[in-house]
DNA sequence: AAATACTTGACTAAAATACTCGGATATGTA
DNA sequence: TACATATCCGAGTATTTTAGTCAAGTATTT
């Protein structure tokens, strides 16, 4: 399994939708605010969570994104997946032609491994992870903030800083 | 666990010196030539791997590397830790800081799917592995094709196909 | 002395990652 | 219809990591 910052974001990113799930949609904007992440990067990791019919969404006000089904039915392997091509520890994905067309000396650790990590993000689902008490805890910290300051454009701040020095 | 192809090269470096743990002092240049590995990159792992005390080097003629104990007391675990600094799934490094200081949403999830990924790679030795039938097989592969085949420069002949493109 | 083999450090090409930017398109509201 | 709000889409890019090269050592055996 490929375990990148990109898929830590869309389990995030994901999780946050889970959160909210019986408030209608959620727009990235939101979800950029309360995670801290670029407005653009969520844009391109909800096209491919898209895709895989992970989530739905509605243009317009008042629109967003919303999980396609119960946050119980999705695994969280299935989110990083969906945003991280491969899945494999292996070097050859599996074809076993890892060295000169052969299988090489540790494939089998490797694809052993694989399974294991599998699993284990099988068996953890969105709902899992909103019932638990540390997520909970995190979760109304966030909407505390969110509620505290006003909505600010990230990347215009960013912007400033950046031509400041 | 950060699972690269480095951490992946330097296991596949000490399985092979598990299999010829009998055999007194194996040298890089043996290693590189099995296990289709660059020399100068097995120096940087080697050095890493000595550091953290996994191997006993010697020099001179008949020198070489061999394991600092026996394999079944060489979890892959610390191979790999051995090579790939951060051993985390976490952004933070398990500090819990990862979002404005505090802790981010899945910082729970990542923490429990280190350990178990830390779990499963101690609970399996390079003497584990020495033992498996797959590796067996691809291991006496290896030495027929080094007995078959002269010492090859290999970064000469790679030298060779990129100067005739 | 000569050959072998480890040791160290600096450097680099290529790939992947983690984004940004600009614009297009759809939709609800006034 | 105008306008604001959102999602869509593709291209571009700075940074980091990977995987390695290169050069100059040092230690040890024969």
């Amino acid at each position: 399994m490929r375990l990148t910052t990109k898929g830590r974001y869309a389990v995030t990113a994901m999780l946050d939708l889970a959160l909210h799930y019986n408030e209608g949609p959620t727009t990235l904007a939101d979800i950029s605010h309360r995670q801290g992440i670029s407005l653009s990067y969520l844009e391109q990791l909800f096209a491919k969570l898209r895709k895989q019919g992970l989530v739905d969404s509605t243009r317009g006000p008042g629109g967003g994104y919303r999980l396609s089904r119960s946050p119980h039915e999705i695994p969280v392997a299935n989110v990083i997946t969906a945003v991280d091509e491969k899945v494999e520890t292996t070097r050859c994905g599996g074809l076993s032609n890892c060295q000169d067309d052969q299988q090489c000396l540790t494939h089998e650790l490797w694809s052993e491994l694989s399974s294991q990590i599998h699993q284990f993000l099988c068996g953890i689902s969105l709902g899992t992870l909103v019932e638990k008490e540390g997520v909970k805890q995190v979760a109304a910290r966030q909407e505390r903030l969110q509620k505290n300051s006003q909505p600010v454009n990230v990347s215009a701040a960013k912007r400033e800083v950046a031509t400041a020095s």
